[in-house]
Order: structure tokens, then C-alpha cells, then sequence
RNA sequence: GCUCAAGUGGCGGAAUUGGUAGACGCGCUGGAUUCAAAAUCCAGUUUCUUCGGAAGUGUGGGUUCGAUUCCCACCUUGAGUACCA
């Protein structure tokens, strides 16, 4: 007896391990290269493997994408669905650097230990694609690209990248005369024969300005904790962000990249990509366009002229000072004597100021007066030049034109500091703050007097440049990428330098493997880790890695030391899983072509300005060099929120080891401290045996209990993470409910986008669902499901559903089909609903959310081949109509209408009718429609 | 400060995008089954109510025959960004 109820009960274990293994061994997943069918690729942002594992927030994106996928699959289409890794990264390195294990170890064990977890919850990922950034096959291809970036100049006339060799002809034929590029220079000006006549030295060290990925003496933010240089979207509030570490500026020798070739690219593409108004609103902000004029103001005395940028030319006439970024070149040259020791000691307290304390007290004004004094371009009177630290240096050109009036800031600094405030607005008060209104008459302006905003900019903008002091400039905020880290762990640069020039390994010889070094830390000379390898020369001459001490400059050069931040393996990864295994190319332009671009990407918007911007100027500029089809990588992105964690603390009384229950608290000194959410029931309550032998201090402590006996604790919902105790591991989810029940479960919580926190208290609901689903199919006897024929209503319940997943499916409220599922099953179970019709589409239906039961209940029905190469049941209208001849309509809450529908209209007419959003019908009962909804028997609205 | 998103029962959240508000699930209450518990099943569950109804989607206005949905102002929360000239 109790044999044949386990045999015929709904036992997830035994299915979900059955069919995981049939779909390994049957490569059920594998995406064919030849298909006919359309394709279509659906994408996870690849994980870092971290030590710990993941949690149940992680693989909430990753249900989703699986679910499309399948979704798609059972379309008829051509689905590519892989998974892979990104697996160079800081904490393998730093526990490489507590523990001496070499983090391509570490790495190997954590991907091992992913892996397991994915393979539990049964996604349809094509394994055979898998990829790693930490892979020589792989990293080959990065090196390659970064050769590409370095041997390319962004041509502004042609609006894309172009070669180098392109750039050089130009040289060698008329110079940089006729040159529109993105460079670092744009004032010093040669010939073809000052080109010809350069030193090969020379030449390189021009080129480099021109180059897409260059070295360049930058000054960046480093963080003296962790050793390495950060990027700005790894800083946040002033601190790392990993670790939380101060971050001081400083001058280093650096590779970049010429992203801010790209801004306005960047910027446009995003309209012509389905991704979410926030993150591209993030991106805009992030690239930071601004229209305004450069303008030029000469220096009374020396023979110079400071350039600023402004948004605001029409103010020209407002100008009362100018301020100067204390870090700006020109002001050790215009400083008078007088003002030297004044202006020096500024500069020296601005400097020893972090970041942190520049941002945290902007209240403050501080500024020096420089002595000198500029020449207004129009009014010719002087004006003071000052430096001033709310001025930034990496903004604009570092120099501002300070119009108190119609600037907060410098009418604050002119405040401070006494400088006149000239108002230039007719009719506006700025005895308290500055106007920074755009509707007003502009006057004391000259030419510009009684123009409105619109008019001044212009007027000014020609006349500026009528006499040579200014031009039409579009500033963005948007910096080139520092490229360099002072790292293991990375992507070694295929570069060697001779007399320190760099000069690139040729691809053939590609990849250059990390060597091996004896300690991860940075050497007693400051240099990277690189630099403790014995082994990091090139030999011109054999073209391989030799040992240091060979190196003689003539045919053995070093290496450059540095390695490649995170960003650069997950900047171009999509491309190579559609052809991961190509040892010519990064992918070959035959699937490349097939497989275009990402369709649909799923991932966390905390990307936004980091790896998705980045790889958007890559595939721009892999695209601009005819090395593939599309310049937007992803064609829909979707960012699924973050699954939080609910902490639990304990009250300790303070300095005591006596611990208090959490409604007693009230008027006592306690301190907080996070205790195992293991401990802890769904009521708050702690289990003390458990707490006590948590730790060993813990064991002689007392307790102050509740009323009822009870302990209790504060909950706070938190992001998950191993330090605060409050990770729920899918694995065990899955083993005490099924992955099925977890898939369902993650899908339930809430709207896909939504941050939410978990709670396991639910999932009771869903795993009683699929054991009515179960039953549904199997009864005591064996399989229930006859082939009688379905009565309307089952037909009704069935259509229903199709249309409402299959729309929820196309718009990834996949919350929602879940609940459908659930009201099908329960109408089903009531109506003794056994008849195959009904309950075999309803499987293929369900498929994609719980893959595991469908499969095995499909397999059951008779079925031979997997489910999901089944095509997805299609919506019949007909089903959900009810003819009936007559309606009756209740308007306004009084009138009573009686509609009466023509006899011989058929039922896709009536559906068509009754169905449509607004209809119009021409008269009723004599008065004119305008507008009518209705659902049968009950008529909602008239519009007359 | 600026930009964006959101505010619906005890809780997570639905509402065909202007048309029966609170689907579905959790929790709770009652019942069945059980020696008992778990599990399972059935019924109820926005609030107030004189059991006729009435009110009700952050607050106050507006448009509309009709507003959770659209418009204006305010309040609250979350996210991004921040001396950006």
C-alpha cells in the first residue's frame, strides 16, 4: 500500500535527477550551427564564480531567461541560450594573496561548485559554449582586440574607426592639417615634412594621441589599500567599491581607451535599442552632453588665453571674474609675485584633500585671488582671475567664466569673496541668489539688450566667433577608461617596450600567457604583480616569453607589467559564444551573420555605466572595422531586481554577554548583532540551543525572554550576503521542494524588475500546486488522462490560459502566468477534467516554468521525444466566446438598454465585437455611439 | 539639489492599460480527516454597517458618463547622479 502511493505521488527528486540527466546525455540543449529555422539568442550577464557560492537572488534572472528561451524553442525557433564565466577578478586574487594559492585554482574550484547549483535548477543552457575570461582560448581573442584598438583612430569626418596605416598616409601626404580626429592634441600643427622629419620616437609618440588605446600620463584615482588604479564607475561616494577604501588622486603612466570618441554614438544608439528608460536615463546622465561655446579670454600681460566652456554664452556680459581649477596649467605662469605664497598654500591644502573631504564639504568656499587678470572679449575692461576649488579640473577645460548672477555657485563665491555682482537681467531681483532661469530680457549687454535666452545664445555665439574668441562646443562628461590595473588576475597586454615605446606582439603569437609568479602583491619598487615573474621578456627574435635576465634591449624587451581591468573579457563575450571554438577568429562572418546580435539580454542594472556602456563601444568599434555586422550588442535588455535577504539581530545588552528579547528592549542601551537566519522560525523566535552553540562565547550567556517565553529577534531586510548571515541557498530550496517549485516560487515573488525580499514562507503554495498538477495526471491507478473528448468549458479554461501566458511570456510579467497555471489546475480538478486535448497542451504550455514535471508527465502521456521541442499550443478565440443574442446594458446607473446583436452573425464576428478594445457602433436606441464596452451579459459604458 | 520610478488588505502582489478594484498565493479564522501532529480537502477573510447598504487604491484638486490608471499641486519611499560651469 504505502509502495503504490509512493510510486504514484508527485516525487520531484527522482523526475527532476531523471530528466536533468536525460537532457545531458541526449544533448537535448545543443544549438546547431546549420538551422533553418529563425534564430534567436537569449542572454545571461555571465557570473563572477565567487567563493561563496550562489544565493537564491542569483539565479532569478537566469529562471527568466530560461523561461524565454524554452518559450522560444517551443516557437520554432533557433535558440542560442549559453552561460559562461567571468572569472578574472579581484577576490581570487586577494585570497591568492592570503593563502598563496594560485587563483586559476580558486577559480577552477568555485566555477566546479556553480555549476553543480545551475545543473540543479534545470536550465537549458548549451554547456558545449560555455566560455571563461580567464581562458587562454578565450583572453587570445581579448589581446587580439585590444591590438585593433591600438592600431585604430577615430576619424571624425567619416564619423567611425579607422587604421592607422590610414592615419600615417594622411601624415606622409599633407600632415595633420587636413586631419579630423579624435586626439589628445589639437593645437600643435605639422607638415608632411615635419612628419618625414620626425624620429621614429617622435612619430610614435604622436600617434599614440591618435590612437584608440593609448598610453598616456592621466591622472587617476588610486587606491593605495588595494594597490591599483579604479575606474570611475568603481568608485563610489569617494570610496572603492570594493572594500569601501579612501581613493587619492595621483599621475601614473596608463593605457586607456578613447571612449569619449564615442559619446555621441553612444548616446543615439540608445534610441534605437529596447532597453529600460532608467537604464538608458543612467547612461545619458553618465555621458554627460552639454551644449554650450568655448570661449576665449586673453591674459592682460602674458601672452596667453584661457579657455572656458560654458552653457551659458548669452551671460558674456555678466562676467565679473574668472576661476580656475587649482590643478589648471596656467596658473604657476599668471600669478603675480605678490599673490605666489598666497596662491601656493591653496594649492598645497587642496591637494591634501581626499576626494572624500572635497565632496562631503561643498559648503564651504574657498579660493585665492592670482593677481592676474583677463581681458573681457567685447568690453575689453579687465577681469580678476582667481582659483577656486568648486572648479574641477576634469570638467570642460578646468576654467570657468563666473557670472554671479546667473549662477549659484560663483554668486556665492562673489559673495564670499566681495567681487561684484553685475546684474544683467531686466526685471529680476538677485539681491538673495543668483537667477538661473532661462525666460527673461537680457540688458547692460551691449548688442544683446532686450534679447530673450534663445536669441543671446546665438547672437553671442557668432560674434564670438566673428572675432576669434570663441566657437560652438558640445562638452560631455563622459572620460576615456583607464585600461590599466596593477594586478595578477587579468588579462596580461600583448605589449613589450622598446626604449618605451610600446610595441605590440603580433597576433600569431597570440595568446601571452599570465606567467607564473612566487607572491601576488605588488614588488618593493611599487610595480605590479607581473613584475615578480622571472619570465616576462620577448624575444623578437624567437617571438616568445624568455627569462627577465635576457633582456638587452636589442632583440629581448620587457613586458609591460600591467593587466587588463574586468571589463575587457565581458565587453565582447556575446560574440564569442556563437562561435566559441574558432582558433582563427573571434567568430567566424558566417555566425556572426547568422546569429546578428543578442536579442535578449537579462542582468542587474547595477551595469549601467560600467560593463554595459563599455561593451556597447567595443561592439561600435569592432563594427567600424568591418568586423561585424551590428553596432548594438543587445536588441532588448531586461534587468531583473535584486532578491534581498531578511537579516536577523540580536539586542546584547551593552556590555554584557546577557541577550535580550527584541519586545523588551525599550529604554535599554543594546547593540545589534547579526545572528544565522537558521536559527530563527517564521515567528521571529531564536532557537537558543542552536544560538548557544553557535559560538563558544555564546554558550554562558543570558537571556532576558519575551512574556511568552519566547526569544525574539529584529529583522531588517538586507542585500544577501555570507557576513551578514541572511543567504538562503537555492540547493536546499530544491531539495526540500524541487527546482520546479523554486523556478515557480522565484517567478511568483513579484514583477521581474522589482527588488523584493525573500521569504520562504510562500513556496508552500506552488509545491501544493504541482502536487494538484500531479494529480491531475496520475491518479492511484496510474495516468488518468483519456482521450474523451474536452467539454467547452475545459476548452474555455485551456484558451484562456494560452493567451494569457503567451502574452505574459512577450512581456515578462511572469509573475502572473504562474496564477493562471494555478486557476487552470483548480478549474480543471473541479471539472473532472481528464480529456488529453485539454491536458497535453496545458503541459507543453507549462514547460518552460517547470520543465522537470511537464517532461515527465509528457513522457507519461506516450510522448517519445522532449517536450520541449514541441510546438507551443496556439490561442483560438472561439473558445472564449459565448454566443448569446441579446444584452443587456445598464448606463449611468439608471437607464436600462437592451442591445440586440444581429442573429446571423457569426461567432468571430460577436468574439470580434465584443472582444475589441473600443468599438464603435453607430446608433442605439436612436442616440449615436461613440464608444461601447462591454464583456457578455454585463455592458459597462456608453459613449455617446 | 537634479533626474527617474513607485505608493492598492495583516503580507507578496493582480486589474485585459480609462470600464465589475483586491485575481493568485501566504497568513489568519472555522470545519472535515487523524489517538495526535504533519500533510490534504472544504468554507470564510478590504473596512464600517442599523445587514438595506456605505466608504475605499498616499493627500488635495481637475478632466470624464466612468479614474488604481490621464492632468496639476503636495506628502512619503526607493534608485541613479552630484560643485558638470
Amino acid at each position: 500500500m504505502l509502495n503504490k502511493v509512493l510510486v504514484m505521488d508527485y516525487n520531484f527528486r527522482e523526475i527532476e535527477e531523471k530528466w536533468q540527466k536525460y537532457w545531458r546525455d541526449n544533448n537535448t540543449f545543443l544549438t546547431p550551427q546549420e538551422s533553418n529555422k529563425p534564430k534567436y539568442y537569449v542572454l545571461d550577464m555571465f557570473p563572477y564564480p565567487s567563493g561563496s557560492g550562489l544565493h537564491v537572488g542569483h539565479p532569478l534572472g537566469y529562471i527568466a531567461s530560461d523561461i524565454y528561451a524554452r518559450y522560444k524553442r517551443n516557437m520554432g525557433y533557433n535558440v542560442l541560450h549559453p552561460q559562461g564565466y567571468d572569472s578574472f577578478g579581484l577576490p581570487a586574487e586577494q585570497y591568492a594573496i592570503q593563502t598563496g594559492q594560485h587563483p586559476a585554482i580558486t577559480t577552477d574550484e568555485n566555477i566546479k561548485n556553480y555549476r553543480s547549483q545551475l545543473d540543479k535548477m534545470g536550465f537549458s543552457y548549451d554547456w558545449t559554449r560555455e566560455v571563461r575570461t580567464s581562458s587562454p582560448d578565450y583572453y587570445k581573442w581579448t589581446q587580439w582586440i585590444f591590438i585593433q584598438l591600438y592600431n585604430s583612430w577615430y576619424d571624425k569626418s567619416a564619423d567611425k574607426a579607422q587604421p592607422i596605416n590610414l592615419l600615417i598616409e594622411q601624415f606622409e601626404i599633407s600632415g595633420n592639417k587636413n586631419i579630423n580626429a579624435f586626439c589628445d592634441l589639437d593645437t600643435i600643427v605639422f607638415s608632411s615634412n615635419d612628419w618625414k622629419n620626425y624620429p621614429k620616437f617622435e612619430k610614435e609618440k604622436i600617434l599614440l594621441k591618435y590612437r584608440l588605446a593609448f598610453l598616456a600620463e592621466t591622472v587617476v584615482n588610486w587606491c593605495p589599500k588595494l594597490g591599483t588604479v579604479l575606474a570611475n564607475d568603481e568608485i563610489i561616494d569617494g570610496v572603492s567599491e570594493r572594500g569601501g577604501y579612501p581613493v587619492i588622486k595621483r599621475e601614473m603612466i596608463q593605457w586607456s581607451m578613447r571612449i569619449t570618441a564615442y559619446a555621441e554614438r553612444l548616446l543615439s544608439g540608445l534610441d534605437k535599442i529596447d532597453w529600460s528608460d532608467a537604464i538608458k536615463e543612467t547612461q545619458r546622465n553618465w555621458i554627460g552632453k552639454s551644449v554650450g561655446a568655448s570661449v576665449f579670454f586673453n591674459v592682460i600681460g602674458h601672452d596667453c588665453k584661457i579657455e572656458v566652456f560654458t552653457t551659458r554664452p548669452d551671460t558674456i556680459f555678466g562676467v565679473s571674474f574668472m576661476t580656475l581649477a587649482p590643478e589648471h596649467e596656467l596658473v604657476n605662469i599668471i600669478t603675480t609675485e605678490i599673490q605666489r605664497k598666497f596662491v601656493d598654500k591653496y594649492i598645497m591644502t587642496t591637494k591634501s584633500r581626499s576626494e572624500r573631504d572635497r565632496m562631503s564639504d561643498i559648503k564651504t568656499i574657498t579660493g585665492e585671488f592670482t593677481g592676474a587678470y583677463a581681458e573681457h572679449p567685447f568690453t575689453k575692461k579687465p577681469i580678476p582671475i582667481w582659483i577656486g576649488d568648486y572648479v574641477l579640473a576634469g570638467y570642460g577645460t578646468g576654467a570657468v567664466m563666473s557670472v554671479p548672477c546667473g549662477d549659484q555657485r560663483d554668486y556665492d563665491f562673489a559673495k564670499y569673496f566681495k567681487i561684484p555682482i553685475p546684474n544683467i537681467f531686466a526685471e529680476v531681483d538677485i539681491s538673495e541668489k543668483a537667477f538661473t532661469g532661462k525666460t527673461f530680457t537680457i540688458t547692460d549687454s551691449e548688442f544683446l539688450n532686450g534679447s530673450n535666452f534663445n536669441d543671446a545664445f546665438k547672437t553671442s555665439v557668432d560674434k564670438l566667433i566673428k572675432i576669434g574668441h570663441g566657437r560652438e562646443k558640445i562638452n560631455y562628461r563622459l572620460r576615456d577608461a583607464i585600461f590599466s590595473r596593477q594586478r595578477y588576475w587579468g588579462e596580461p597586454f600583448p605589449v613589450y617596450y622598446k626604449n618605451d615605446i610600446p610595441n605590440m606582439i603580433s597576433p600569431k603569437f597570440l595568446p601571452l600567457k599570465l606567467p607564473e609568479v612566487k607572491k601576488y602583491l605588488p614588488t618593493e619598487h611599487g610595480d605590479p604583480p607581473l613584475g615578480r615573474a622571472t619570465s616576462w621578456a620577448w624575444d623578437t627574435n624567437n617571438n616568445s616569453v624568455v627569462c627577465n635576465s635576457k633582456i638587452d634591449n636589442k632583440t629581448v624587451f620587457p613586458l609591460e607589467l600591467n593587466t587588463m581591468p574586468g571589463w575587457a573579457g565581458s565587453s565582447w563575450y556575446f560574440n564569442r559564444f556563437m562561435d566559441p571554438d574558432n582558433e582563427n577568429e573571434f567568430a567566424s562572418n558566417k555566425n556572426l551573420n547568422y546569429w546578428q546580435q543578442v536579442d535578449l539580454y537579462v542582468g542587474g542594472s547595477e551595469h549601467a555605466t560600467g560593463h554595459l556602456l563599455y561593451a556597447r563601444f567595443w561592439q561600435k568599434f569592432l563594427f567600424d572595422r568591418g568586423f561585424l555586422t551590428v553596432d548594438e550588442f543587445a536588441k532588448k535588455l531586461v534587468n531583473q531586481g535584486m532578491i534581498l535577504g531578511k537579516s536577523a539581530y540580536v539586542a546584547r545588552i551593552e556590555g554584557q554577554n546577557t541577550f535580550i528579547s527584541y519586545d523588551k528592549v525599550k529604554g535599554k542601551s543594546v547593540q545589534y548583532i547579526h545572528v544565522d537566519i537558521n536559527f530563527i522560525n517564521s515567528k521571529d523566535q531564536m532557537d537558543l540551543n542552536m544560538f548557544k552553540s553557535w559560538r563558544a562565547e555564546f554558550n554562558s550567556a543570558k537571556f532576558i525572554f519575551s512574556d511568552d517565553g519566547s526569544f525574539k529577534v529584529k529583522r531588517e531586510v538586507e542585500k544577501m550576503s555570507k557576513s551578514k548571515y541572511n543567504v538562503i541557498n537555492p540547493d536546499d530550496i530544491c531539495f526540500k521542494y524541487g527546482a520546479d517549485s523554486f523556478r515557480l516560487y522565484e517567478m511568483f515573488l513579484g514583477p521581474l524588475e522589482q527588488h523584493k525580499p525573500w521569504s520562504t514562507d510562500g513556496i508552500t503554495g506552488v509545491f501544493a500546486f504541482l502536487k494538484k498538477f500531479w494529480k491531475l495526471y496520475v491518479g492511484q491507478s496510474g495516468v488518468k488522462v483519456t482521450a474523451d473528448a474536452p467539454c467547452s468549458q475545459s476548452l474555455k479554461t485551456l484558451h484562456k490560459t494560452i493567451k494569457k501566458v503567451c502574452h505574459d511570456i512577450e512581456g515578462f510579467s511572469f509573475n502572473t502566468s504562474v496564477s493562471s497555471f494555478m486557476i487552470a489546475v483548480n478549474e480543471l480538478t473541479n471539472l473532472n477534467c481528464t480529456s488529453r486535448s485539454i491536458l497535453e497542451p496545458l503541459l507543453v504550455l507549462m514547460s518552460p516554468y517547470a520543465p522537470h514535471i511537464c517532461e515527465e508527465l509528457w513522457h507519461k502521456l506516450g510522448n517519445k521525444e522532449s517536450i520541449s521541442i514541441t510546438k507551443f499550443p496556439v490561442y483560438d478565440p472561439k473558445y472564449l466566446v459565448e454566443i448569446s443574442k441579446t444584452y443587456p446594458i445598464s448606463f449611468n446607473g439608471k437607464t436600462r438598454f437592451t442591445l440586440d446583436l444581429p442573429t446571423n452573425m457569426s461567432a468571430a464576428e460577436i468574439e470580434k465585437l465584443v472582444l475589441s478594445d473600443h468599438r464603435s457602433i453607430t446608433y442605439l436606441n436612436g442616440k449615436i455611439v461613440k464608444k461601447m464596452i462591454f464583456v457578455p451579459g454585463k455592458i459597462v459604458n456608453v459613449v455617446f
